[in-house]
DNA sequence: CCTATTTTTCAAAATAAATTGAATATCTGC
DNA sequence: GCAGATATTCAATTTATTTTGAAAAATAGG
């Protein structure tokens, strides 16, 4: 585990371009967390997109130190979200290996394509069958609840024209 | 687990504006969840939100079958966002009473610049630590992590750019 | 079709997060 | 300042999620 002179485990003496990458990892762990991911998703594709060369899923691994099982899992999500690419892999006896894209675009189409809208749709179909349920109750309930239905209707119709417009602005650099 | 004929606890056979109430307390719990926030809190504004009158804590507590406890937290959290109001309270003996406030928008702007902007800023200081790291790294490497950071630090300035904007379309209704 | 290497899978273990509940504090009216 | 009622706190527990690790499955060359 430990590197230097006779001293162990002293982290701020690692070379600065390790510190770098590590430090990115982690942004893009912090990131990924936030936006209710595994950290180490976050981890994987922070690794990659600081690296200059691809890296094959054992490099990833020893550097994060993290279990091939987790790795292999989280470049399967980022691979599902677009965020990455295979790179070598066919036809020769070496390992595969990955790389970032390097615009967010992707990653962020793919998650919000992928986690976020299935859940909003999920809860809209939820307030349409609460909608169904108003015929059932006495006028006056039916009204007030109607009244307060729709309010949580509109601001998800809002929700969802935001999200396009999320992708536009986040997605062009 | 099954509840056939003669059985107690068909849930099915409630009161329909019984089923809308728990409904939009799950809606809520859903949405909390999916934006990081503990289901007790989307349950607890879930019913406020649907609730004719106020309701104090006791209330809450027993018709979403949850502790005093986590109430009393949720009630703070979502008071902290600005998304709910104390009514009753001063002078009288009896409890406290809660409603939620109709309007989204207290309750969005209070969960963005409470939970998101913090957490934003937090990685945003982290780059820029990353930033002055390049300095002491040899210059071709430099160059290539510089370029790669501004990619990072282009999109989290776009994101702060976006939650204005969301604040915005959502809180409008 | 074997063998060595890489990758995936998924039940079990570790970790993180939410909830409880009982002790403690606060409030109001007397 | 006491009594009854309501509310908060926080350590312990429960629950949910993530990670591991070892077994199974692919993959490619011999």
């Amino acid at each position: 585990m430990t590197s230097p002179a006779t001293d162990l485990a002293l982290p701020s003496a690692q070379a600065p371009e390790v510190q770098f990458t590590d430090g990115l990892a982690e942004v893009f762990s912090d990131l990924a967390d936030l936006f209710g991911n595994p950290r180490s998703v976050g981890a994987v594709y922070g690794l990659l997109f600081a690296s200059a060369e691809p890296l094959t899923m054992d490099a990833i691994a020893t550097r994060l130190g993290l279990s091939m099982g987790s790795v292999s899992q989280g470049l399967r999500t980022l691979e599902e979200f677009g965020a990455i690419e295979r790179h070598g892999q066919n036809g020769e006896r070496t390992a595969r290996t990955y790389r970032a894209k390097h615009m967010l675009k992707p990653l962020i189409a793919g998650f919000v394509g992928q986690r976020l809208v299935p859940r909003l749709e999920a809860s809209n179909q939820r307030l349409m069958d609460l909608e169904a349920l108003l015929e059932q109750m006495p006028q006056d309930q039916a009204q007030e609840a109607a009244w307060r239905l729709e309010r949580v209707v509109q601001w998800h119709d809002k929700a969802r024209i935001l999200l396009p417009l999320a992708r536009k602005i986040l997605g062009a650099g």
